[in-house]
DNA sequence: TGCGATTTTTGCATTTAGTCAAAAATTTGC
DNA sequence: GCAAATTTTTGACTAAATGCAAAAATCGCA
C-alpha cells in the first residue's frame, strides 16, 4: 500500500476506483538501510514518512538512556509529530531497526493541500485521530497495568511486535528495564 | 469563549470578525452540578462538550479504583473521544468536580458538517491534534519521570491543577496511590 | 459554630522494579 | 564456521511504591 490507496482506502473507505481525488500532495519515496536514523533529536520536523516495508522504532532520551514510544509497522505513518505540527525541535528519534521502505511527502505541501481539499483535511484528521486512539490506550496501559500485565497483554494484542522485536527494546517500550523483563519472563513460564 | 470563538481564534487564528463562517453545527448548552457525570462507562458517546466555565475530571476504572486521566479546565473540549470517534462503548467516564457550564454539538451534525466543509474539517483536526500533544507529552512523563519528578513539575507546569485539585486525585492522575504522593509531599518539604 | 464526612498523613510490613556486575545464550559479519 | 558483538538471563542488593490500618487535619454545610 502507499499513501494515496491509504487516502482512498482508510480515510475515504473506496475498495477501489481512481486514485485522482487522492493526490492532494505529492509524494517521494526512499530506502532506509537498518540502524539508519529517521528523524533526529533536535530537528524540525518538515516531513511524515508512511512505512511501505519493515519496521522503524520511535524513541526519547531520558539521562543517556532511550526509551521507546513506539514501533511502527508499514501501513503506517511515523514522524515527530510534535515538531511537524508545532515546529519544535524534535524530542523524538526514529530509527530503521530493519531495512525499510517508505514514502514521504512534505508539510509545506500538506498545509497547501489543508487550504483548498476537504479530502487533505480528512486525511489529516483521520491520521491524527488513529495517532490519538493509541496514544489514549498507551495511557490506559500506563495507569492500570502491572508491567507483568502489560507483557501479557502485548504477547495477546500485538504479538507481531513479540515476535520481531529484542526484549531489551520491548522493556524499553513497556517502560520497564530489560532484566525486569527477563524476570517477568522467567516467572511467567 | 463559546465554540464559535474557538473555532474563530484558535483554528482560524482570527482575532476578531464575523463569526457566521465557523457556525459550521447547531451548539448546545447546559450546566453541570458539582459531582454530576457528563459521560458514562459503557455508554456511547453522540457529544463532544466544550468547558465554559467548572472543572471535569475523567477517568478509567480498573478493579473498582478509578484512574483519572485528565482534569479539563475552561476553553477545552472534553469527551469520550475512543467512544466518539469508533462508537464504542465508552472506557471512559467523566465528571463535574465544581459546577459548571458546558456547550456540546452532536456528532451526527459534526459528520455532515464534515462532508461539505473544510473550516469543519479543520476544526477536527485541531482539536484532535492538540489532544494527541497533550497525550504525547503524558507518553513522556509515565516514561521518563520517577513520581517524585512528575509531581515536581506538574507544579511547575500546571500550577491551576495543583491549586484546585486534591491531592487524592492528583495522586490518581499521575498514576500513583495518594499515600505515595503524600509521603512524596513530606520527602520535599 | 460545630459535627460528620472527607482528605491527608504516618507507621509498618510487603511487593515490585531498579542497579550493577557478570555469566550464558544468541546473533552477526567476515 | 568462528570470533566478536549483542542480547538475555541470573544473583545480590537497593530503591520506590503499595496495602492496610489508624491518626490527624481539613472541609462542607446545617
Amino acid at each position: 500500500m502507499n499513501i494515496y490507496q491509504y487516502i482512498n482506502e482508510k480515510v475515504l473507505g473506496n475498495t477501489g476506483g481512481s486514485l485522482e481525488e487522492v493526490q492532494i500532495f505529492p509524494t517521494y519515496r526512499m530506502k532506509l538501510r537498518k540502524n539508519e536514523v529517521v528523524t533526529r533529536f533536535g530537528q524540525i520536523e518538515d516531513r511524515a514518512y508512511f512505512l511501505i516495508s519493515g519496521i522503524i522504532e520511535s524513541a526519547i532520551e531520558k539521562d543517556g538512556e532511550l526509551k521507546i514510544i513506539s514501533f511502527t509497522f508499514p501501513n503506517n505513518f511515523v514522524c515527530s509529530y510534535t515538531s511537524f505540527l508545532l515546529q519544535t525541535p524534535s524530542e523524538i528519534q526514529s530509527k530503521a531497526i530493519t531495512d525499510c521502505e517508505i514514502e514521504y511527502f512534505f508539510k509545506e505541501d500538506l498545509e497547501q493541500a489543508y487550504k483548498t481539499s476537504i479530502v487533505a483535511n480528512q486525511f489529516g484528521r483521520y491520521v491524527i485521530e488513529q495517532l490519538f486512539i493509541s496514544k489514549l490506550k498507551r495511557e490506559n496501559d500506563f495507569l492500570t497495568k502491572t508491567a507483568k500485565e502489560a507483557y501479557q497483554d502485548l504477547i495477546k494484542d500485538r504479538p507481531e511486535i513479540v515476535q520481531e522485536i529484542p526484549l531489551n527494546k520491548i522493556a524499553k517500550y513497556l517502560g520497564i528495564q530489560p532484566e525486569s523483563l527477563s524476570r517477568i519472563r522467567a516467572e511467567i513460564s
